[in-house]
DNA sequence: CTGAAAGCGCTTACAG
DNA sequence: CTGAAAGCGCTTACAG
């Protein structure tokens, strides 16, 4: 690798007056930008961002922790993050926790060895002393979708507790008071805020959530479908089922379809509504409701508080509104022409 | 921040002894160790990646530039060269180019200034001088999934021919010979791969592939919606389709579920295939025949190789299988017993 | 407008 | 086993 010396020696002048032309500094001659570069180009010469970061402040860089990137949801994030990152001149560098505590440790860690400007993190649990450290340490730091407790930093986050009251009461409308929530993992706080806001708009309706109709998933795929067949085996599917994110909402709607034996009809005998809002929810038949998140929002802000953060502004947490799609799969019930044996007819 | 100097400060030693505490040297006594370890502490001391590898060698990092990141196939591609990495100790750094050159370019030229160790690159577009240029200089390059010209780098890539050779077999087994395919974006040279295959297996049963049976995609879902529009609309389907890849295959599902007015029902008026094998494929009704690409295996190997050649190993190009899963939607044709009006029922 | 020099945070022969 | 010193590639006051 050529080096701001090897340029200076073929241009024959000082490595200031090169590290001048690099730097787009103002006060540098016609001739000697041309004789520069001309050397530059012939050595293939690219300035060392390391030796830059030394001597400068800030390394342009910032580091994104999500929970799990083969969610569409955090995909799509971590896509408008890096959107927003780029186009203010900042290089992105994302660490898939992987629902993993451990592996999330790992990552901050790392980012804040190789010295990024801050950070964005979608905390996998909700308590992390690492994180903890790195706000008190006055590090930049920004929580993203997820909260974390005893950690300095502000919170950006979708409001899905206003959707929930919404489908709630429309539900609650078309005659079903038997509804249940097929629930995100335990240590993440949204899974924790989205069954609390389910209970909350049931109580306005005098109906309450019981503990059997609370169904423990992962967020993953696999617990949908886990916890769907689980229903349809004990046949205690109930009246509607919310579930709290589109990688399980896939997983129930798999269990639906190729469950053996007789499966309850979507939306007669068991309405359906899922966080995240998943293109093909639209086309799928039954159509599926959904609350759909404003994640490009999200990823955008995230990125804006980061860097208000880093140019020494206060940034306060935000709540950024949801929207409710209502379709079939929780239309009002029709006169049963006959036991139907599929959902997705 | 606190830095060596500051807990060698602390620790009373020099700044050589907190190095080599940091950095495992052999010979450091006991007392020494737990000196600076204290210190350290103290300051929440963190090595500076920065400084570290401006004197070693190497920055145990390395690049991913990807073509579109949404893409579900290239987010599990990035995730297994990730976990890869991961477990060798290094750090991976993505960068989207949302299938444009310029922005491909911005991030190969980012992550050289940043030094990376190699990089991992699948190509946009066939030819980038830059990529070029990189592979010229001797910098660590291995091309994934896609080809490029001109680049001397190996490419690890999956082998769709023998797959797309014997779904042509079974097409034209089970009676169809009017066959037609959704390619994917020009630039993109497994789009070009794909076609090829395509024709080469049909010419077997002397059947051509006529211009107008190729239909000019982009990869992208919305440019399956829109060929599978076109075709209902100008009623020019084909009797069996290969879709280049999965988000256009979405797309055309969609085309055919909610596409106004008579469609054709799958698999009898036309039978539907695509490369890249989605979890919902098996139980979408009709479930959908597939190519499975091998994702894991590639992301896992292209890391594998990028780590032999910054070893100084020489790496050939590899290709891996794909597996092809015949499903409903290409299933012989039964007597229709009446025109249907959806595919998917 | 240009150059000589100090220094960013680290590592690593070289002495001792 | 430990320390003093040079140096990785750059930037930036300070002179001129």
């Amino acid at each position: 690798m050529a080096t701001i010396k090897d340029v200076a020696h073929t241009a024959g002048v000082s490595v200031a007056s090169v590290s001048r032309v690099f730097s787009n500094h103002e006060s540098v001659s016609p001739q000697m930008r041309e004789k520069v570069l001309a050397a530059a180009e012939e050595h293939s010469f690219r300035p060392n961002a390391m030796g830059r970061a030394l001597r400068r402040t800030g390394t342009r860089t910032i580091g994104l922790v999500v929970s799990d990137l083969l969610n569409p949801f955090f995909t799509q994030l971590a896509r408008a993050v890096e959107d927003a990152a780029r186009e203010a001149g900042y290089l992105m560098i994302v660490g898939n926790a992987d629902e993993k505590p451990e592996q999330q440790d790992l990552y901050v860690q790392t980012l804040l060895e190789r010295q990024v400007d801050g950070m964005i993190v979608v905390p996998t649990i909700e308590t992390s002393e690492l994180l903890r450290e790195a706000a008190e340490l006055n590090r930049h730091l920004v929580l993203l979708d997820r909260p974390a407790n005893d950690v300095h930093a502000p919170l950006i986050a979708s409001d899905t507790a206003p959707a929930i009251t919404q489908l709630v009461d429309h539900l609650v409308a078309t005659g079903r008071r038997d509804i249940g929530v097929i629930a995100g993992s335990r240590a993440a706080g949204t899974a924790r805020e989205r069954v609390d806001a389910l209970r909350s708009a049931l109580a306005v309706h005098g109906i309450e959530l019981p503990p059997e109709r609370i169904w423990a998933g992962t967020f993953r795929r696999e617990s949908g479908l886990a916890c769907m067949t689980r229903m349809l085996d004990e046949r205690t599917t109930p009246e509607a089922l919310l579930i709290s994110n589109g990688e399980m909402a896939l997983g129930a709607l798999e269990a639906l379809t190729t469950h053996a034996g007789g499966v309850p009809s979507v939306p007669n005998d068991i309405a359906l509504a899922c966080i995240d809002d998943l293109d093909m929810f639209a086309w799928l038949r039954p159509s599926v409701t959904a609350i759909a998140q404003p994640t490009r929002e999200l990823g955008r802000h995230a990125f804006e508080a980061l860097l208000d953060r880093i140019n020494g502004h206060e940034v306060s947490a935000t709540r950024i509104a949801c929207t409710l799609h209502l379709r079939a799969s929780t239309a009002p019930r029709v006169a049963h022409h006959a036991s139907e044996r599929h959902a997705h007819e």
